[in-house]
DNA sequence: GTTAAACCTGTTACCGATAACATCAGCCTA
DNA sequence: TAGGCTGATGTTATCGGTAACAGGTTTAAC
């Protein structure tokens, strides 16, 4: 029914081996017979035999992608995440494995994309003997994608800044994290440019927190503050506190989010917040790993940040003007 | 590296052959050597390579998930779906492939799990060539899993009844799908049980649809009124209606969504809803699939609903109280 | 006690691709 | 024109499993 390399070659009247180079190596083969190899392989509608491939290259083709984090209520995030791997993954004739906290690792593979990464994970991922790329920045020196969450934070409070709101206070995740830290130097820096006072208050990443929070602090609160967020759960914790407090949204409070994943729509009213490509980096992941992988690093490419061997490579997250800052109307 | 079926022949000194079978057909094979062949597999920590395992059985061992609806926004219930997907695939040594409408499906495959399929679908369905299970109940006369739609809404509205709510009006989605028939008749059903006018109301799914007929229809509704809800999209646009309103939930209006999966948990206040087990589902589809694939049907399985050959399965859900119903604060 | 059936284990071929090597033609050089 | 080199194509072996068949031994039957 599907044929293979061998019913592409008969037809053309060529060996197996000449169509193979003319899919692998094709400078090796002249145009007269690629042009006869290309017509059988249209007609017969070739499609590569995966675990051929794999079988013959000693490889798995497959590519685990590790979520080291509770996955008790699945992360829209990471679920964006991963369809971009799939995407490129397929693209590839590649296969992926989803582990979790709860699938053991068992099972051989070409490679790993890992993400959620803590402090405390290292020591084991610095066992793991394939090619490994992680989803988020860090400062062990490992290979990573992630977008530019300096940045990110920087036209938050720059925005935040432009609609003239006087006071801009930072939420930010407790965490020592890499990611974190960014974030909290954009906000920074923007706001020492700027000539004034930075303020940071921080929780675990939950609505729930930056809420009780707002409602408990209210009275130190000034009409005219916008607040900056390292999440989009954290934001809207902040906005339903503000409206159990009867603020106004955004006019006396302007509230900016992070992460731009589902959460930002849901709210409302919706948020204003900093968005992540986070299907376009998935794919982004996904096919440096596959360079990484084949050994081929062309590295040209644009956004690559790269001056050593190590890969870093950071998206620009994007401002989303929506409800819960004063320019919605405007825009 | 990695130890091969030959490894583990060498060391049990037995012939490949024999390990193959106490693998795939130990009933063949004796005691004794079984016993050799088991202490070699885990002294070299034999893994099976799942590529020439499928090489040689001529298949891919690559079952690909098709979720036929826009992804602009990934819906977490699918994300939900897909682990649960995964899981039970990594365990059964396949790959998974996801694709959607973007990502073509190109290249040969052993199964479909089809989620999302509406209607106008079916006609490319039947096109398939390779054992399909879906996910969600139709009336094409196909495999699938699902939750059992109308127990669940049977135990919304008893759940409303029981709570003491006057009115309990339907919101339904406007779609003439199977799943939403069952709901539908799963409310009806228990309305004239006792005695009580059924009244459905019907929406695209979207929060702002059923937020707008709130809103809009405010003076008709009475107070001690429940809302039972076909989805927690609705269930939270209901939420915000009622609360733009300044109605009181839940002692003067009940809010009851259904599936269970993030939405719920992320309104505030926190939905009561009909959780469907998702993941568990998702498990269980790939592994029906995996089943039909090998021709060998058990069948045994106490939730199988099944008297012809098709597999029809229905989870029941469970109803979780939480703060859009009176007897939240009783449990 | 011979013969066949049953049972266990090993040998061979094959799945579809690829690397490495072999072959053969054409061309250049001395 | 012989020898060697280059470049294009075919042949062989191999990846790690499994089905089908072959060979050898034990058991059963008449």
């Amino acid at each position: 029914m599907i044929a293979t390399l061998n019913d592409v070659a008969k037809l053309a009247n060529v060996s197996k081996m000449t169509v193979s180079r003319v899919i692998n190596h094709p400078e090796q083969v002249t145009d007269e017979l690629k042009q006869l190899v290309f017509k059988a392989m249209t007609a017969l509608n070739y499609q590569p035999n995966f675990a051929a491939k794999a079988l013959a290259a000693n490889t798995t083709r497959i590519i685990k992608l590790i979520i080291l984090e509770k996955v008790d209520t699945v992360e829209p995030y990471y679920a964006t995440l991963l369809m971009g791997v799939a995407q490129a993954l397929n693209e590839h004739q590649y296969a992926l494995q989803v582990v979790t906290q709860k699938n053991a690792d068992i099972g051989d593979c070409d490679g790993y994309i890992i993400t959620g990464a803590r402090r405390e994970d290292f020591d084991w991922i610095n066992q793991l003997n394939r090619p490994t790329i992680l989803f988020g920045e860090n400062r062990h020196n490992y290979d990573y994608v992630d977008s530019d969450n300096k940045y990110g934070t920087f036209l938050a409070t720059s925005a935040a800044i432009n609609d003239g709101y006087e006071d801009i206070i930072f939420f930010g995740i407790e965490l020592k994290e890499s990611f974190e830290y960014s974030r909290e130097r954009g906000y920074m820096d923007t706001m020492q440019k700027d000539g004034r006072d930075p303020q940071i208050v921080r929780f675990g990443n939950h609505s729930s927190e930056s809420q009780n929070y707002i409602e408990t602090h209210w009275q130190e609160f000034k009409p005219n503050t916008c607040f900056v967020c390292s999440s989009d759960r954290l934001a809207i914790g902040v906005e339903r506190g503000i409206q159990h407090m009867n603020g106004n949204i955004p006019d006396e409070f302007g509230i900016i989010g992070f992460d731009g994943v589902f959460l930002d729509q849901i709210a409302d009213p919706k948020l204003t917040t900093v968005k992540q490509p986070v299907m376009t980096m998935g794919s982004k992941v996904a096919e440096l790993l596959l360079q990484k992988i084949n050994r081929a690093l062309p590295m040209t490419e644009d956004h690559d940040v790269n001056r050593s061997n190590r890969i870093e490579v950071m998206f620009s997250p994007e401002l989303i003007r929506r409800q819960t800052t004063r320019n919605y109307h405007r825009s």
